[in-house]
DNA sequence: TTCTCACATGGGATCGATGCCACACCGACG
DNA sequence: CGTCGGTGTGGCATCGATCCCATGTGAGAA
């Protein structure tokens, strides 16, 4: 648990002019408009406070001898000044920023963000800061975001990795790394997955349940684990199930630049005899809902659909959208706890990874097939 | 455009071992497991290439005279230790950190997501790391935020005000602040927002226009100028075609503790004559749609229904939901470079407000009333 | 009375990068 | 031959907080 010292600074609702401008000696205003002050520095304090640096910081600090009386004093007059310690000075002294990179794909998908979400929320719980970047799965921002992480000092650093380059830059200079929803292989870092072949077997089991003998699949990032593991989770279970695998009932939309939609339409129209399919992330499902929608056709009845990652929409539309459902909020605080652990313990220990199980989430979208 | 400076660190994708581990000089070994390295420092670089620190400094920011040949060397003696130039060290000296905090409230509603994600990019692309903190919309949350932004020396502070304190804070000690989305009316800080009240006129002459008169409004955050302009917009666009604004009309769930839904519920029961309602968020809408589904009302036969705030599902779902779209992406990016503005003035200058102009998206969701 | 020890305080070095300033070259010009 | 201006280079103070250590108190013990 760390903590953010500096004064306590009473959330002061009312009146416009809190301690802040009582002070008159180190204030300092620049031009006209929007004043600018000098900010109080712990000399100040212990200035005011008529008693030394080393005293002021002990008495802020809680460390060492101080007298109660100048204790209060010195409190008093951080209060008075609004004095803040300098983190820039306290990390270069202290070697720790309180800072946390964290490095994800793309913060408009929800996924990401309710990612980041559950990271900062584990985070702010411990005292420290998220430094966010979106890399929008770009090899060239990430290795600069690393960069930027190593520059100021990060504690520790938690990303959906793109490439290898990242995590192999930060675990070259020691900085204790976790990997979130991916793996890039690098050894040395922690890593926190969710069972991406297990959940698509789930899907594709439940179909296979159901009666579904032709089931495709739509799926986009197979150069990353997440999506060669539901690739590999669809194939195993309609192998184990002693359904034929053809490869064209597999859609990869990770190489073509092209159109998606189209794409996605030849496929549909290439594979007639498709009774269902299964998106292998919620990108993939919102093209193929909307591409079902747009052909007018009719689900379940027509085709069946199951996506992997279960976002707010799958609940909204009619029918319900049947999702394997990730604990995404969860993963990103698991993992940064994680990350903590090993920050506090120095990065030391070996590399621990967490795999969290996913849950297949039935609505409307999945039934028999016709025929 | 800011830089951040230090060894262009070539991708290597193959071997193992790169430059990094070449040095023998400051290169320390912690423990067994993993290795971790002195981080190498501007004395390590200018010892390796046999000058001094002020030089090897000289050399790799490119100011004053440096000959030829000890650039390159210094230069490669830099890259081969893997320095990355440490900017706490910076920030102490230049006063300049390259941190931009951002305080949003909720991190899981896309809303916010989107904003921070404009925020991000804009901020990226001049070379400024975000700092993201999600308050939760609570007061005391972000006024430690504010308090870490002024202890890490932030460049600058993009927030959605929750109260007056955060922005005082931060205003009071000379950060340059930009409010998103709300204002706090703190004095001496940028602001860029929507244009709520003409949004909900939008909206809602849209639904007089097709016949509605008994139009009603569910909304959420009238503790706040979102809210309550969108409140205004719906009366003013009432009034002024000569309708009656009935009190009952109006579901403000900001105050009750209790069951959003049975709320919602108890609201349609006593107004059974609506024939449309316009839902003020996006956290609103959805509730709407999920209580007009959950009792059977057909959309938009039974009851027209708009939003304010256009998320993904609203097109996905049957019938789409009308929506007053906001340029969410861009407003975060908009505040972005005001702020960036001003803080590369220093902080001088008048405090500027840019209002935003929302969009009516009219989907299947508003059709003339049934009677 | 003197010594010890717990308590209190201030001096000053330190972290790493920066940039001012003094100094040391060099050729050229008076 | 002395001086001047254009080039390079290194010494050193600086930013703000921290913390080791030396110094200084007073009370109680020997």
């Amino acid at each position: 648990m760390r903590e953010w010292r500096g004064g306590a600074e009473k959330a002061g609702g009312g009146d416009g002019k809190d301690g802040l401008m009582a002070n008159g000696a180190a204030a300092v205003r620049g031009g006209g408009s929007g004043g600018r002050r000098a900010r109080a520095t712990l000399r100040d304090v212990a200035e005011a406070a008529g008693t030394s640096r080393s005293t002021a910081s002990r008495a802020l600090g809680g460390h060492g001898y101080v007298a109660d009386h100048i204790k209060e004093r010195v409190e008093a007059a951080a209060e008075r000044l609004g004095y803040v310690p300098d983190v820039s000075a306290r990390t270069l002294k202290g070697r720790s920023s309180g800072l946390v990179g964290v490095l994800v794909s793309d913060l408009r998908n929800q996924f990401y963000a309710e990612l980041a979400a559950g990271v900062e929320h584990a985070l702010s719980a411990a005292g420290y800061q998220m430094v966010l970047v979106d890399d929008h799965a770009d090899e060239e921002r990430a290795a600069a975001g690393a960069r930027a992480f190593l520059a100021m000092r990060a504690d520790g650093v938690l990303l959906t990795p793109v490439a290898r380059g990242a995590t192999e830059t930060l675990v070259g200079h020691g900085v204790p790394v976790t990997e979130l929803d991916r793996r890039s292989g690098v050894r040395g870092c922690d890593a926190v997955a969710i069972d991406n072949e297990r959940g698509a077997r789930l899907a594709v089991e439940h179909l296979i349940g159901l009666g579904h003998r032709d089931v495709g699949i739509v799926v986009d990032e197979v150069q990353w684990d997440t999506g060669r593991n539901r690739l590999k989770g669809y194939r195993s279970a309609l192998r184990d199930a002693g359904l034929p695998v053809p490869r064209r009932h597999v859609l990869d939309l990770s190489q073509g630049e092209g159109d998606q939609a189209a794409q996605l339409a030849a496929f549909l129209d290439g594979n007639p005899a498709l009774t269902a399919v299964f998106a292998a992330n919620n990108v993939m499902a919102e093209l193929v809902w909307q591409e079902l929608k747009r052909r007018g056709s009719a689900v379940p009845e027509g085709c069946s659909v199951v996506s992997f990652d279960d976002l707010a929409w799958m609940k909204m539309v009619e029918p319900g959208l049947s999702a394997v459902r990730q604990p995404v909020f969860d993963l990103g605080g698991r993992a940064a706890e994680l990350l903590l652990d090993r920050v506090g313990r120095d990065g030391a220990g070996r590399a621990e990874s967490v795999v969290l199980q996913p849950e297949l989430v039935l609505r409307g979208s999945t039934a028999p097939p016709k025929n």
